[in-house]
DNA sequence: GACTGGCACTCGCTACAGTCGAGTGCCAGA
DNA sequence: TCTGGCACTCGACTGTAGCGAGTGCCAGTC
């Protein structure tokens, strides 16, 4: 069955009210508030109408309407627009970035940002490793048996680990390696290094072979298979907001999963582009996220995302405040970036 | 007025009991679970002295009594001893700690450990860059006028950070300063580099001056003032734990304070020593946490402290286990990064 | 046919009274 | 100094009643 404009703008009154005032919203007090042009009666109607088609639910019999996710979903893909930001949060957005000085600064400023702006749980997660080009290799001598390896990406993030070496090496074969090393992978992006670094290994010298080995066993383990995203987290404070009735009484599991980094990852950072996702209630996959919304969208300079970063809240949230919200920190942060 | 050795056990008995069980312990019920050898009503008569002495209390009139700060502190200080460790949880931290890769791994490790046995918040500061020696300092050229600068420090540590040179710069005369600031900061201690920076910029051939004059800038700027310290978090889930009991009711000022580094640290990050200190709930200064209790030590090689970790919980909790587990975790850690 | 006013009904919330029981303080006696 | 006994307190729980927001339905109107 088919809903007229009438029901639709029922819906979104409701969905408007009830993220307002946390309360179930009645027919009486939505006639009231809300231009609608006709009685309470014809409300109820409709209410009785989109409540039989999941959109909206009441708590108790005799209480007013709450909207399901699947309302949410309604709401948020035919009857919001995103509202522009105001000029005080652009300009709180340009002078919380400016004076970043490196990447760390830039992403724990950005995902604190996020936080204050939508008062709500905030994730940014690091530029993708996968998607960075290799800009240097650079090899420190920590012993004569041990390594450290620093990579420096072009988007500014930096890895190091531990090599340990097979044998001793001296000086000079530091300084070969770390020729050969940065001839052969600089400029290239991360995720293409695997057969470089196995051409590495065929192409070095015997003497070099060993040393060549193991330092290319830890660049492949390090750079490409292990912990290579990272994220940020800031606002888990706004979580309390609003009392327990959102998240159903227990932070919990949703503390939980915010400690869970792939957790995150998986729900901020599988965005390849810089499209904006909203996730409500259900649709997510994690299980301890069942009450939750996660509004996200990749960054970075132009239409290709460097990584991701989002926010996540009670399903009931102004998702319209909060999508442009996003968007626009999304896009400060991918021009910040751009720059350097 | 002095307490009299049975009154210090009725102490005990009841914070025991009470950290147990989580409910006001009455006289009948302490003398069922403990051989305290007296009946009841004497039981009742200690308890009226200990409440004038402040160390317990009554939430309501009749109903049992519950520690004060000042009973745990008194118990803590004189009625507990550390508790040994079980096989279990020793085998626990070898396994967790062997395997980590570099000072992050080690790192996240031990919080997720310290979070995990003690089923409580757990922080732990990166070693401390300023008791931290330079090992080597990696300037590399992202274009003509701009340098990244790597700082390795002997705990593992590694910091960067972008700077942009007053002109553009050759390749040789970056190799040049290179040389310089390495044959002058490797090896020293990083709060003793000022003076030292200041010297590298007054002996600085008229070539190099500016360059060296922005690098020493940025060098005492990051190295040394700014965020110096970083640290790790993770158990929040854990301040869910006992419903809502404990913290009075609402988690937010906790989750507050645990977003500030700058709280954090003061909180962890003080200790100069590996002695382990203990804040009782009000004892703590800073308000949010006022309903907590902080049990933290130093970690390092030797009793020199590179760095503080703890734990964070509700004032009810098992203090000599908890103590006991701080230890012994910071012991490990100590030992592993003396291995480095 | 769509909308409206009216009406009976539901049910959560609050207030109030009553009961129960754990725990106390006090006191006289051992 | 300790103990048993006793009266008392007060929170927790239960049951009842009234209130009110909100609903569904129906007959009537445009």
């Amino acid at each position: 069955m088919g809903l007229d404009d009438r029901k639709l703008a029922v819906l979104r009154a409701i969905v408007e009210d009830y993220v307002a005032t946390q309360e179930p919203v009645g027919s009486k007090s939505l006639v009231e508030r809300h231009q609608l042009g006709v009685s309470p009666a014809t409300v109820r109607n409709d209410m009785a109408v989109l409540e039989e088609e999941g959109y909206i639910r009441q708590p108790h019999t005799s209480a007013g309407r709450v909207p399901t996710d699947r309302g949410y979903r309604l709401f948020v893909d035919r009857l919001s627009r995103v509202k522009p930001l105001s000029p005080a949060e652009r300009r709180a957005i340009e002078r919380f970035l400016v004076g970043a000085v490196d990447l760390d600064d830039v992403v724990h400023r950005t995902v604190r940002l996020l936080a204050q702006l939508t008062r709500q749980v905030a994730v940014v997660q690091y530029p993708s490793l996968a998607r960075s080009k290799v800009r240097h290799l650079e090899l420190v001598p920590i012993s004569t048996t041990r390594l450290m390896v620093v990579m420096i990406a072009d988007t500014g993030r930096v890895e190091q680990r531990l090599v340990e070496l097979p044998g001793p090496i001296s000086p000079e074969d530091v300084t070969d390696l770390r020729r050969l090393v940065n001839e052969k992978l600089c400029g290239s992006r991360l995720a293409d290094t695997p057969p470089l670094v196995q051409a590495l290994v065929d192409e070095a010298t015997p003497q070099l072979r060993g040393a060549m080995t193991t330092l290319s066993t830890v660049l492949l383990e390090t750079l490409v298979e292990r912990h290579e995203e990272r994220i940020a987290l800031a606002g888990t404070a706004n979580l309390t907001r609003g009392g327990l009735l959102d998240f159903q009484g227990s932070l919990r599991p949703i503390l939980e999963a915010l400690e869970e980094e792939v957790v995150m990852l998986k729900l901020i950072g599988e965005a390849e582009s810089t499209t904006t996702r909203v996730l409500i209630g259900d649709e997510n996959e994690i299980d301890n996220l069942r009450a939750a919304s996660v509004v996200s969208t990749g960054y970075g300079p132009g239409a290709t995302a460097l990584g991701g970063l989002g926010v996540l809240g009670p399903t009931r949230m102004d998702y319209p405040g909060t999508i442009a919200t996003v968007r626009a920190v999304a896009r400060y942060v991918g021009e910040l970036l751009a720059q350097n």
